[in-house]
RNA sequence: GGUCCGAUAGCUCAGUCGGUAGAGCAAAUGGCUUUUAACCAUUGGGUCGAAGGUUCGAGUCCUUCUCGGAUCACCA
């Protein structure tokens, strides 16, 4: 295979070959283009993000006060000389801010956005009242090229400027340059500004596009006021006490879609409280491998791959459970693992070859505890990621405030005709005292089959499904009163399965033995059945105290908490074919081809 | 893997009954220079996903293929 071009790679157009005369330019006038930093000002106590000048209290103050007098105005009518004069001397009293960003918008005339990503500050460049500075090492200023050199800008550059604050007649707050220099070329055309990238190949396959159209994306600013993202970052930990109340609107009510950006920032905050609840609560975060010999905890279909020194077979975890396990045996009574699962199977709107989960364990809980612990931690995840407990999710309001829990039994005769199902061939459980409990594989299974088919997509608001056929769950504890049925719960909020967690079978006997049964199921054909893992029975055989654990999906949990349909939409690169020129044949995969398996 | 939908300029999309390839944004040139999706004028930009077929003539109709999306089956 070739080495390909810079060319072949970059594939030029008469929009990259102006760009690239302008980079010529700007390296006769500045020596360099690609300079290795840019110090930004600490007028705001922090490093000088655009977003954090943004949200600096005293500018916020001065647009709320423009935006106070322009009320005032008749259409086209220009504020008083006297009241922006005396605005400008006070921004103006501030000091000089050094800023650094990207150009959002085309740079014909005096006035382009930079943005760091997530908000926007305008620059204002007058002729002849502003140097360049070159980047030669010492920083040289240049008053004769300055005005040339600003007429070299590309829409996506990175520049960084010196200069004061003013506002301007429609009231935004913006830097009147002085010094300008150049951070970074883009040689590549920028995605449309009003929609972005849509083409969802591309979205996926080259995410930095995405964000780039995402920032750039001309969006209603949010109102000055609280109620948007605290984009300065003072969470301050303890105002959060303060509950948020079920009163507040829902969570994007009325609001515009997300900009990808913001897809992964709330994302990046529904992790990170799940972190903080959890450690605020005495768990403990630990790594597991990855790389496994035995594919197991799980019932699932693996990816393997091969260790060379060690020459063994090594499998891509399904799952971290009976190495968390094996952590509670140890002592870790509050354990959790917040980290990547690989199933090698299909592709969907739901389902990602890897996919984030969180896992935790308690010990000397029970199910019913977990569940409670779970309502608890994804309800203050989603007022943190959303503000609210409501969340829009395709046309339904999903109620995190209210949890039900029913039985898979109850669950299906509510979803058939009445008579359909003989009650005796459900399992028995405590809600259910009349149902007879058979408990034969056959039965259980076909009371899965029926759930799966008619009762999940019914499933909307969050709902935990309890009483699971024992013959399902070989890792789960069985109810006391009812040897048929497991310790177990699943949680599906809007048709999808999101958690899943149960009384963690601690009788290393009665592991043994489910695992032997798996082993059969195997043996029966059933790929997915689960792997006996000896060094577990081992581990459990040393103790381990009654516990309870569960798996949360981060991936699905974030698409409903985001109105994403797809989960390929809250992974930043998720799977895709390789990319393919056109009659280029498929990447030689011919000569290991899967028809073994 | 089955079914359905799609692929046209750098981006977002029109393209009627088969008859010269279009718009907005982006780009270039000039003007303007406190604009708010800046504006005005001019210009350049296309292997219409690929290959084949029907036809005097195909972006448009037919076949095959590639890629993508939705959906069903499997799966969290």
């Amino acid at each position: 295979m070739s080495i390909p071009t810079f060319e072949e790679i970059i594939e030029p157009n008469d929009q990259t070959e102006a760009r690239a005369e302008h980079l010529e330019k700007l390296l006769e006038l500045t020596g360099n283009v690609y300079p290795n930093k840019f110090v930004r000002t600490k007028l705001t106590g922090s490093d000088d993000t655009i977003s954090a000048i943004k949200s600096y209290q005293p500018i916020a103050d001065v647009e709320a006060r423009m935006a106070a007098v322009r009320a005032g105005l008749k259409e086209g009518e220009r504020p008083p000389a006297e009241i922006k004069d005396a605005i400008n001397a006070e921004l103006k009293a501030l000091g000089n801010v050094r800023i650094a960003g990207r150009l959002t918008t085309p740079p014909r005339g005096n006035f382009v956005h930079l943005t760091d990503g997530m908000s926007k500050l305008q620059i204002y460049a007058k002729k002849g009242q502003f140097t360049l500075i070159k980047n030669d090492g010492k920083d040289t200023p240049d008053e004769e090229n300055a005005w040339t050199a600003w007429q070299m800008i590309d829409h996506g550059d990175f520049v960084g400027v010196d200069g004061y604050l003013f506002v301007t007649n429609t009231g935004e707050v913006s830097v009147h340059v002085e010094k300008l220099q150049f951070l970074a070329k883009a040689m590549l055309p920028m995605p449309d500004k009003m929609h972005g990238i849509e083409d969802p190949e591309i979205k996926q396959r080259q995410r930095y596009v995405d964000l780039i159209g995402s920032s750039l994306q001309v969006k209603a600013e949010p109102p000055a006021s609280a109620g948007g993202t605290n984009a300065a970052g003072k969470v301050s930990g303890d105002d959060e006490s303060v509950s948020i109340s079920t009163s507040l609107p829902p969570a994007d009510a009325g609001g515009s879609a997300l900009t990808t950006r913001e897809v992964f920032e709330r994302r990046a905050k529904i992790i990170s409280s799940m972190r903080r609840f959890l450690e605020d609560h005495g768990y403990v975060e630990v790594e597991t491998p990855m790389l496994t010999p035995k594919a197991t905890g799980a019932a699932a279909k693996p990816f393997e791959t091969h260790h060379n020194a060690l020459d063994i077979k090594l499998y891509a975890r399904i799952a971290p459970e009976l190495y968390l396990k094996r952590l509670v045996v140890g002592g870790f009574e509050k354990v959790y693992e917040l980290n990547r699962n690989f199933r090698n199977e299909g592709i969907s709107y739901k389902h990602n070859p890897e996919f984030t989960m969180l896992e935790f364990y308690c010990a000397y809980m029970d199910v019913n505890g977990m569940m409670d612990f779970c309502e608890e931690l994804l309800r203050q995840s989603v007022e943190k990621a959303t503000g609210g407990l409501v969340a829009e999710y395709e046309g339904n309001q999903i109620d995190f405030g209210r949890f039900e829990r029913i039985t898979m039994s109850e669950a299906v005769v509510r979803v058939s005709e009445p008579g359909a199902i003989a009650t005796g061939s459900l399992p028995a459980s405590k809600k259910n005292p009349v149902a007879t409990a058979p408990g034969s594989d056959l039965l259980d299974r076909e009371l899965l089959e029926r759930f799966e088919s008619d009762v999940e997509q019914t499933l909307i608001q969050p709902t935990f499904i309890i009483d699971f056929p024992k013959s399902i769950s070989p890792l789960s504890k069985a109810d006391p009163m009812n040897p048929q049925i497991a310790e177990r719960f699943e949680l599906f909020i809007n048709g999808m399965e999101v958690a899943n967690g149960f009384s963690e079978l601690n009788d290393p006997k009665e592991q043994y033995e489910r695992f032997v049964d798996q082993m059969s199921e195997r043996e029966r054909g059933d790929e997915e059945a689960m792997v006996l893992d000896e060094d577990y029975i081992r581990a459990l055989s040393y103790g381990m105290p009654p516990a309870a654990g569960i798996g949360i999906g981060i991936d699905r949990l974030t698409m409903l908490l985001t109105n994403k349909h797809s989960i390929r939409d809250v992974i930043l690169f998720p799977h895709t074919r390789p990319e393919k020129k056109d009659g280029e044949a498929r990447s030689g995969g011919e000569g290991e081809s899967e028809s073994g398996d």
